[in-house]
DNA sequence: CGGCGTTTTGACAGGCTTCAAGGGCCGTGG
DNA sequence: CCACGGCCCTTGAAGCCTGTCAAAACGCCG
């Protein structure tokens, strides 16, 4: 696991393509040039692939600078349930970093490339740059969010609702990461994955799948989404539309 | 709301009962002087009130001093999810700290003593404790661990599977927090407040308790839980028994 | 063309929800 | 002292939503 290739083939982060992002918070010159020498590594990971796995300790952080990705656990007769997922400027593996070991994996849903920090140095950034430590709380913080409305679905939500609900959450998510062109976004999983991320089987997500194209508020064809009514799908899901946040990046 | 009384009649933290929790970290003693100094009051709830609100605005942070409290949303049709339930020495408030509004309630399960800390100095404590500024990142990573594990359990478990999994979960973080006499914890919440949590109807939480009872796992009569077979609990639960881990206060 | 992963559909079974009603416990008030 | 109401627990019956099983269609790629 992990080609990272030797330094110097890395994007710089002075030049990240994430800062364009209007979601992230600039940085002050010193935050950036600490940021360059935390950033150690790029790391590239295929399609398919766990490249943090449940048990397992970690020595590194990331953060997906292209591509997509998915939190999950497996119960040990395989059933799968997909926490969340992954966009470009999300961070992964800050719990493997805290903690003992990893409560869960990580899996490459394409092609990947991530940011690879030392979680040696972890704590000579909380002591140097409070700034960023209050925006990896803040980081921490707005995860456990997102996984709080996910609960509520998996608890509360009819297939139909649910199925509305994480789609215009991926939507939304997928935009404020400049996923979006033309008001469509290429959605990277299977049926499968969203079955597993909805808690619900394959098939049944399926037959959701088709009602709710039924209802005109969505058009996914191939793996091509639109949004063609997005108050209708809020509707459906029974919340308002989610409004972006910004956010502090690292 | 927040009948605070004058600084004066509240506990010291140099004399926090918390404190002996061994699953707590020690404090050096500027932590600890800072600490003091952070905490400005204490705030007593009663049982059944909701003293943070989804969609208000905090101006503090809080931790559990003594009872049990609850995290939840509610969908407009008045469909509720209890996200998680917090004990003693666990943190509440965090997310309505950071983000710019509180995403989620939090109801007083018993009679509540909880220590107040003002949003306004958290930065503070990020510049000039960097340990206590990790340590709240910990702990926010911490939470969302038990979401996850939750997650889970709503989407892949069975309904048997599921209480099994909340119910000893729920003993040992009570454990730890120094809440069982002889092997028995007094669980302060309704079946209905279970049926929350675990995304089930009160009328089939009810049969599945019962079915979990004929097992010999569990005792629970009235409010005292008795765990009477951790091992068969974690096997029906379909995990390991959930090693506990040391942590940090505040 | 053949093979494989993904999507789609139909039929059936069952777990869970909903509806309904009764019982136990306890505090309040007549 | 007893009746009453409220809250919680318990149980039964009926029905729907969702899971499981099975198989076919589709699309992609070697």
């Amino acid at each position: 696991m992990g080609n990272g290739r030797p330094n110097g083939h890395i994007v710089s982060c002075d030049q990240c393509p994430l800062r364009a992002l209007s979601c992230l918070r600039e940085f002050s010159p010193d935050e950036l040039a600490f940021v360059k020498t935390f950033k150690i590594d790029e790391l590239h990971v295929e399609a398919g692939t766990s490249f943090l796995r449940e048990g397992a300790r970690s020595d590194h952080l990331y953060t997906v600078l292209s591509g997509w990705a998915f939190r999950y656990k497996m119960l040990d007769d395989g059933r799968r349930q997909i926490l969340n997922f992954a966009l470009p400027a999300d961070m992964v593996g800050l719990q493997g970093s805290l903690m003992h070991e990893m409560q869960h994996s990580v899996e490459a849903l394409t092609s990947l490339t991530l940011c690879v920090f030392p979680r040696s140095r972890l704590y000579d950034l909380y002591s140097r740059f409070p700034s960023l430590a209050y925006d990896i709380t803040w980081i921490a913080a707005r995860e456990e969010q997102l996984i709080d409305g996910n609960l509520v679905s998996l608890g509360r939500r009819s297939a139909l609702e649910r199925t509305a609900y994480l789609l215009l959450h991926l939507y939304v998510r997928a935009r404020e990461a400049g996923l979006a062109k033309d008001g469509v976004v290429v959605f990277p999983f299977t049926q499968q994955h969203l079955a597993d991320a909805l808690g619900m089987s394959l098939v049944h997500t399926n037959k959701t799948l088709k009602r709710l194209q039924a209802t005109n508020a969505i058009h996914w064809q191939g793996r091509a989404f639109k949004l063609r009514d997005k108050n209708l799908l809020a509707t459906i899901a029974g919340e308002d539309v989610p409004a972006p946040q910004g956010r502090p990046f690292i």
